[in-house]
DNA sequence: AAGGCTATGTTGACAGTGTCAAGATAAAAC
DNA sequence: GTTTTATCTTGACACTGTCAACATAGCCTT
């Protein structure tokens, strides 16, 4: 609709694409997202997308980018809350970690997905946006150790790919329905932030 | 090639079927594992899979179901392991669990994934065999709860939820290659295992 | 043994999908 | 004003899951 008059160039195609692309994800999830429906959605035929994107995979690394980025922008919000202490950002971390997953499990799914990492098949620019993203585990998790939130004696890679795993895994289980529902996510946060922070909290 | 006869009847097309998809699932993923390629393996027409499976998604299910039933056996084999130490037997399943999933991406993938699992779409007898291996789970926190492994005053769901959830999320990460190769297994296993057992190792 | 029922297998067809090749159009560059 | 370039179009191909209609053969009953 950004472009009511219908000239042969469509004008921002690319944009238009992305929105289509966000909103059916975002209801119908990635699965029944087809390149000919977008077109359509869009007013363009069905080849049209090829000249902005390299393929189907191009366009969902594209959409992924912009959950990496805006996951990125959240976790520092949450990280740089000085006023509060370690530990309830650490918590608060958990929980907003969960609750984005749980919230928008499509793009979760997608994010996280095969999909998208299958192969090492990922985008360069996807990584340029989803790496610092996981440096930014590590670096949490460096700050944790030191407060004594996490313990010190381990690498800190290896904790941050183990907190993060724990956080993953769990998003994924309740996205998935597998023996895990969303009536329980504040209980299973809590439990998770609780045997992190063993030391801390004894 | 178990029937070399070409008979109109098969003989056998379910079990046929079921071997060709899992040749074809670890060797080729379960992206490409169609149908007609499937029929094509067993030497019979694209349609012949129907008087046997009600869909694709039900042989994958089926296929899932194996999977399970398999690990729920290795997991009941590694607890039971009275001669060695909880700890030891703990470490060893992480250990195993991921190592499972690193060995058998697809399958792990397969079973653990949206594919089968995704709005509560699995069938009624793949859910009976996953169950189970899911309680199995709950029992072994319980009595890791009971040795001093794992807190003790944590709901043993909740935890083994979480503790799950962390083995899941590693695995995925792996399987996808998402920040965590392969090269360093054996120090995230270690890392996870420490980080839960903090209690009983202090 | 004859006949019918049922399990199993077949071909034909349909609506979808991603993607390539070749041609049409308009905008930008020279 | 002409040429180049970006963008969009139609046509086509191979592939997918799945349904309907029909064919075969083994089993069950009489």
């Amino acid at each position: 609709m950004t472009n009511t008059a219908q000239s042969y160039h469509h004008g921002d195609l690319r944009s238009a694409l992305l929105d289509a692309a966000t909103k059916r994800l975002s209801c119908h999830g990635v699965d029944s997202l087809s390149l000919r429906k977008l077109a359509e959605d869009a007013g363009v035929s069905r080849t049209a997308p090829y000249h902005h994107f390299k393929d189907k995979s191009a366009l969902l690394s594209a959409i992924a980018a912009k959950g990496f980025s805006d996951w990125h922008s959240t976790a520092k919000r949450i990280f740089e809350q000085h006023e509060k202490t370690p530990q309830a950002r650490f918590r608060e971390f958990v929980h907003e970690y969960i609750g984005y997953a749980a919230k928008n499990p499509e793009m979760y799914e997608l994010m996280f997905g095969r999909t998208i990492w299958q192969n090492n098949a990922a985008t360069h620019d996807l990584k340029d946006v989803a790496y610092p993203s996981f440096q930014f585990q590590v670096t949490m998790t460096r700050y944790w150790q030191e407060r004594g939130l996490l313990p010190e004696n381990q690498d800190a890679l290896r904790l941050a790919q183990v907190t993060w795993g724990t956080l993953h895994g769990i998003a994924r289980l309740l996205i998935d329905g597998i023996y895990a529902d969303s009536s329980h996510i504040d209980e299973m946060c809590d439990c998770a932030a609780d045997l992190f922070m063993q030391a801390a909290i004894k």
